[in-house]
DNA sequence: GTCTATAAGCAGATAGAC
DNA sequence: GTCTATCTGCTTATAGAC
């Protein structure tokens, strides 16, 4: 049984159960207070393993942070400022294992903090060219800084007024916001 | 020279040099990521020194996060936009030193977390009950929210677009924002 | 190929000399 | 009171047995 996936096919799903106990742990408590013991451990497979597969732990994060590319944020103003509020809605449900990851090490991780400011500023540049207006890069950068504080203050920080309220309910509050600052 | 401020005066400008060069060290590197070691070159005396004073790191640092508190946030729903606005304004500037630790360690150390999350609370309740018309909370929460994405997108993450602009042009784009989150 | 055993390094904490 | 020297524990990483 199991034709010719054996070699190859075992090894891939082996990584990707390693990758994923990763994205966990990172998630949860950030780079440094992850062990490859604890990853080997949620995996079910021996430390040494993790090592075999990744070599280190610091290349192990950045495989495990890497992922799929976002959508673009393109279009009118009025539409720029929905896409946002979409992004802001996948992320205020439940965060993508790697951008929990990211957005847990981004303060105190070097190469996490150098992800999310990529990741950002292509976002702005994205967001920015929509804009028309006055400094359509700094509005941009002003609404996608308002989905970072929200998105920390109720996924990281757990603030009760954020965590109480719906998705749909933090949405509608910060519309206004947002499209003000899209339209100019 | 030196009339009686010999013990106690000594010891408390030894334990204030150390604090400052602690608050320094872990609103740079965090907390995980600073030593004692370091801190204790910084400040010019022995490592060992440092826990005499302080008996742990951990201790060392919440004593370098405790920092006197903040103004109230009160009044009308417009005047409290711009309080929000002004403490905004100090934070773009300059973070105090004990903010600036906090806010860097906020995501990976448990104590610092709690930390911000008490003094987030406070403010939001503050803020909160200052703010007319429905989830007053609610909408507390999302000012100061974004106030923290942004503090965070300029002066942690360094953004190119929050880093070029002025604080007076920041503050000016997100008043309507944050005045429309107020008056409801 | 997988795991055991261990090396190597680092940082927090401690004991005791001066 | 201040510093030297050391201990202890933990983690990544490696080498080699099975």
């Amino acid at each position: 049984m199991e034709p010719q996936l054996t070699r190859a096919e075992r090894r891939k799903r082996t990584e990707e159960r390693i990758l994923d106990a990763a994205r966990a742990r990172f998630a949860e408590l950030g780079y440094q207070r992850t062990t490859i013991r604890a990853i080997a451990g949620d995996a079910g497979v021996d430390p040494a393993l993790v090592m075999q597969h990744f070599a280190s732990k610091d290349n192990l994060f950045r495989k495990a942070i890497t992922e799929p590319t976002t959508e673009p944020l393109t279009g009118d103003p009025e539409r720029l400022a929905e896409l946002v509020l979409d992004t802001l809605g996948v992320k205020l449900g439940e965060l993508p294992g790697g951008s929990a990851a990211v957005l847990r090490s981004m303060l105190t991780h070097p190469e996490a903090t150098e992800h999310a400011r990529d990741s950002l500023t292509q976002q702005i540049e994205q967001a920015g060219s929509a804009i028309t207006g006055e400094d359509p890069e700094l509005r941009a950068a002003l609404m996608l800084a308002t989905m970072l504080g929200v998105t920390i203050g109720r996924q990281l920080l757990e603030l009760r007024p954020l965590r109480e309220a719906s998705v749909e309910r933090i949405v509608e509050l910060l519309r206004p916001g947002l499209r003000n600052l899209a339209t100019g």
